[in-house]
DNA sequence: CTTTGTGAACTAGTTCACAGCC
DNA sequence: GGCTGTGAACTAGTTCACAAAG
């Protein structure tokens, strides 16, 4: 892989700079659709928000790309953060919890883009179970917890996004292990527990509101502590 | 207020303290509901995922709440942390987005809970305006963007949600910055630009999958790069 | 004994500032 | 001139380990 050749073992990426390789292949793409051949830290780094310091250190540790006194060529960065990424290939994913929250997932076109696909949905109420969801195109039927291993197996999914309450979700958590999955996006209010070497990502949409609200209430004395933005 | 006078001033907090004070609270929630009245560092940072060392040292900005050789005592500690988030008074919010995404929030049990209220709803697609979602058991008309001024006025809400494509982020944005909302929490795929003094959270939920889905790529030979989870 | 509270040591992350290259 | 790439300095965050208290 020649895009590669150059680039230090991705496996070795600090954690705070891959969790922003998202945002750059996004703002890369926008690039992209505007037209730009190349694009300078500067203005990259402005439309992430984030300091043009951190994003060449960031892009360091990929190895050199740029060009010095002109800047990075949109498509070669764009390739090379996005084959990092592991977004040349498909991503299988089995949604569980078909309430509000997960048929808003199953609906979400962020997905498809970078390369997940839904394949799977599971629900524990039997007024959902059965019922057709339309995602990507595809018609899938909600199926109940207890084909969790088997939707996994026929599907080859390796990654679960859990959107139950949060009294079901480490139940469901252990049948998406259980079954071979080794990622998991979690958005229900509760700590998973898994063994070693499976991922675990929790978003916790009230908390972040319950920061936002920390901050505007204890605002007028409070010195630097806001969100991270640009400098 | 009593059960603040023991505290340091909360303006001071590190960020990283903060951002763990929600997942605090339920905790404590959960262990009075299990009946507990007092509750060690170990369990109580177990429950939250996170080290006890790091759990002492967070609560011990706030103050000295715990007895030597026994614990915190649940209620204490949950009154405590829950009035330094602001738990106590309620936070109108305006929700600008109404799609699937956006009814899933409006319908999301977890900010009710926590003293935030959806007060307002804005959507700019004219199949969607003028109909009614039933929020917390309020019937709320969805309006139109150019509603929001009025709006955030009408029900003194400082924060707002947005929910919208990354398309109409920003002049939303700047519609409730402009009303005199102080605090965004922004769902959109895009960076916002605010002026300063004003808070603003993202949540980019394919980018999590995608972090996660990065450390699945490259496991095998990533050496301790996984998510955060307790020792 | 058990468990908190906290300085000190350590680790991770960010910013600075400039050499090197175009 | 402009811009990248990166060591060095700095800042924030975490963990350790133990004295103090019940």
């Amino acid at each position: 892989m020649l895009s590669l050749s150059r680039g230090r073992s991705p496996a070795s990426l600090p954690a705070a700079t891959v969790a922003r390789l998202p945002a750059y292949v996004d703002a890369l793409a926008e690039c992209a659709r505007g037209g730009h051949v190349t694009v300078s830290s500067v203005n990259l780094a402005a439309s992430v928000g984030v300091t043009p310091a951190k994003l060449r250190k960031d892009l360091s540790f990929l190895g050199s790309f740029g060009t010095r006194g002109v800047g990075y060529r949109v498509d070669v960065l764009r390739t090379t953060i996005a084959d990092v990424l592991g977004c040349h290939r498909e991503w299988p994913v089995v949604l569980v919890g078909c309430g509000h929250l997960g048929t808003a997932l199953a609906h979400f076109g962020g997905f498809g883009e970078r390369g997940f696909r839904i394949v799977g949905l599971i629900d524990a109420d039997s007024a959902i179970i059965g019922t057709t969801i339309t995602v990507g195109g595809r018609h899938l039927q909600v199926r109940g917890p207890e084909h969790i291993s088997q939707t996994v197996h026929q599907t080859g999914a390796e990654m679960g996004v859990i959107a139950t309450p949060a009294s079901a979700a480490q139940e469901c958590c252990d049948r998406l292990v259980a079954a071979g999955v080794s990622g998991v996006l979690n958005f229900a209010a509760i700590d998973l527990q898994v063994p070693p070497h499976i991922g675990v990502r929790r978003i916790d949409i009230a908390a972040e509101l319950q920061i936002l609200a920390f901050h505007q209430w204890h605002r007028g004395s409070a010195p630097g502590a806001h969100a991270e933005r640009s400098a």
